[in-house]
This record gives C-alpha cells, structure tokens and sequence, in this order.
DNA sequence: ATAAAAATTTAGGTATACCAAAATATTTGA
DNA sequence: TCAAATATTTTGGTATACCTAAATTTTTAT
C-alpha cells in the first residue's frame, strides 16, 4: 500500500497530537495542526479510516492503529535523522532545519532511510534534543522535567527544547543556551516565576516562566 | 514564481530531449519521455508557455525560455549532486541511484544546495560520468567519444555512460568495467561491429557494437 | 497534388486534495 | 433540560494533473 505525502503528514499530525497520551483527537485539533479547513479533514480521515491507517468514530475520534502508528513514526524517524545530518554535516543551525527536513522525510528509499542512519552513527537524540524512533518503531525515552519545575542551586543539563519555531531556538541562541549545556537555576522569582539561571557555570540569564517551561533538563 | 515537482520534470525532459542540439521538440518526444499520454503533454505546455518557461508554437513545438532553462539546470544539478552523495557517502552503487535522485532533485532549500555542493567539494561530474551544472549554470563540457567510433590500439579512458539505466550499469559492473578505467579496443569485427576491449590492461571482454556506443572515452 | 500516416488537439472524464457555506450533531452551562 | 456554543459533516465548488477516444492538423510518400 502507497500512502502518499499528504497522508502521511495527517499521521504525523495525529500521532503528534495523541503521543504519548491516548484519548479523542478532533478533527478541528488535526485541521488546525495542518492549517487545514476541518471539512477536508473529514475527507481524509475517512480515506484513512479506509485503508486502516486510523480507527475513525465520533466517540473516541481519529486513532492511529498499528499500522498507521509504524508509518507515523516512520515519517518522524526519517524526519529527525534528516534534521540530525543538516545540522552535523552541512552546517545548518537548529532553527534552519525544520523546513527542509518536512520535505526529505517523504523522500521513500529504505536503502537510503538504512544507509543514513549508519552515516550518522544511529543517533538517538535530534538537534533539538528529541528522541529518533530506531528501526523498530521504539522511541528512546527521556525522563527529563522542565526548567520551571527544578528547585534552585540543582546542575542540571539540557536534553531538549519543547518548542522547535525558529523564534525560539534564536531566542535561545541569543541567551547562549544550547543542548547538553549545564545549568543551574539560582533564583525563582515569586510574583511572575521567571528564573535566573546560571550557564554552564559562567553567564547568568533570566528566563521567563514560559520560556523555562519549553526548556527540558535531566 | 513556485514551479511544481510535475512542471520541473517537464522542463527536465524538454531540456534531456533538445540540448545541446536546437530543433523542434514534438509533444510525442515529451510524452514518451515522461510516460505520459501525448494529450496531457498538451495542455502542461500550454501552461508552461503561459508561465514563461517554454516558448510554444506549432513551428518550433516547445523551447525553454531563459527563465525556464535555468530552471530546467537547477534540478539537473540538484539530481547529480545528490547522486554524487548517495554514491560516495551512502554506499549506493551507480545503478542504485536513479529512483532517489529523482526525489531528492525536487528538494527546495538553496542552502542545502549550497551546503551539499561544498559537502561534496564542488565536483563537476556525477558517478555516471554526467557533467553536473555549476551555480551559475554552466555545464562542464565534455569532449569524449563513442567507445565504438576508437581505433584499435588507442588507450583511452571511460569518462561517462550514455545509458543510466540500472540493467545497463549492472551490465556493466558484470564486465568489470567502471568509470576511468583505461580501455584499448584490440580487435573490431567486421560483420557486426562488437569489439574486443582490453580493460585496465589485464582482461579482455567482448562488447556489443550497441554497448560501445554507450561508453563514452578520452 | 493528394491520400495515408503521424502528430496534435479537443472533448469529456477521473482522482486527489483542497475550499466556503450551510446543515446537522454534540457538548456545555445555566 | 434545553438553548447556546462548539464540533462535525454535507453540499457544491476549485485546481492540478492525469486519462481515452475522437477530431483535426500536419507531414510524408507516391
């Protein structure tokens, strides 16, 4: 069976609104997600719902199923490996990546998918610190927290950002925060929760409530 | 302008059917070409015409404008620079390529292309021996000759393939000849033109006076 | 010159994937 | 419970890119 791009990206985009929770996925949530009119997501969900990519009911809305998730996941892989070459070998930083790598992870070679991952050493984490699903489907887990949750004076280190926009990887380029950087939150503000935060031991920033809440620490 | 993956692999096959020879390119050519009926080949010429890519007459049929060779040049680039990739960084052999190439030739990102380009040393032919177009489109020329237009006793040297097909390549790879390997034609026969060839000066292999023809020497 | 052959275009359809607006369900709050 | 708000689906369109079969044009050979 062929899934073709557009499918695909409905996959991902229910997988991304549903993982790692279980439960309803509107269409208005999906619609919104691709910047699509929710009568099309109807369309394509049935469509989907056809070719037993998704479970489709109004109780419980759009469900991947087995072979809808392997094909989700399969997307993301070659997605994050993609974004995991730019940045290693040609150069791009972490906010420059994601919009190429929404095109090259429809590209369908699994010579290439096989032979990329071997190039890149098999990776388990992308330039944003998000886990890359392996072969088998299985996604590396993090046990990681958000800054805002961390109690001061604690080093901890960063394994990933919550929000890969590009206005927020620059944001955090300008504060000089990047993956695997060592921080220690040094003040919480009581009235608006905003931290300040040491910076692998030298620099110290403050950092909104909501920009530490996008900061993920280990 | 945004040109569509179907319009770009039109100016690809109006560029692969006319250069460098000027002439009357006939829809049927085109059609063959795309594996397309002769009909819709029509009416997406009419639509490139519109879009300034191609002239369109019934004189002189289809002709890329300046704007539209360009175009035609870039994917061509973009195809062998990725073909060059897959085969010196993805352990791909030469008859292994094609299918991909053909996706990632539709790649949008000028920094890629440019980052890939310097990733891969700027180099000016692809694994089939195919001049890749530079930046600004220029075509490295190749001065090479049939294979079967040598006399015998030339040492000469393979520097491209006219026949990128895989059962070719194999074919090939089965004769133990590869690029840059030095031929000398020993021996042609008179009643069918198929030659005896000496490769790398060690072995002998017959070939067909159609296999000749898509060795291309210098 | 003209009939046959070949190339091209027209006409009428198909599939995919989207839209806006209206209709219908469903949920929620008073 | 029932009306308002929200979510979903239906209806009737659009654009792209393809198809077959039937015209029409153009070319070629006699």
């Amino acid at each position: 069976m062929t899934i073709s791009v557009t499918e695909e990206n409905y996959l991902k985009a229910i997988f991304s609104v549903t993982y790692p929770a279980e439960g309803r996925v509107g269409n208005q949530l999906i619609a919104e997600k691709l910047g699509i009119n929710p009568a099309s997501v109807t369309e394509m969900l049935r469509k989907l719902a056809e070719k037993k990519l998704i479970e489709y009911n109004r109780a419980s809305g759009a469900k991947l199923t087995k072979e809808g998730l392997k094909a989700a996941i399969k997307v993301i892989r070659k997605h994050r490996l993609w974004e995991t070459f730019l940045v290693e070998h040609l150069n791009f930083t972490w906010d420059e990546v994601h919009e190429v790598a929404e095109q090259l992870e429809h590209i369908q070679s699994d010579k290439l998918l096989d032979e990329l991952t071997t190039f890149l050493g098999n990776p388990s984490f992308d330039p944003h610190g998000d886990p890359i699903p392996d072969k088998n489907g299985r996604i590396p887990n993090q046990k990681c927290k958000n800054l805002s949750e961390i109690e001061t004076g604690k080093k901890m280190k960063v394994v990933k950002v919550a929000d890969n926009t590009a206005s927020f990887l620059k944001y955090l380029d300008k504060q000089g925060i990047a993956l695997a950087d060592s921080l220690i939150v040094k003040e919480i503000q009581d009235f608006d929760k905003s931290l300040l935060v040491e910076v692998k031991g030298k620099r110290e920033v403050y950092l909104s409530a909501e920009a530490a809440k996008k900061i993920l620490v280990e």
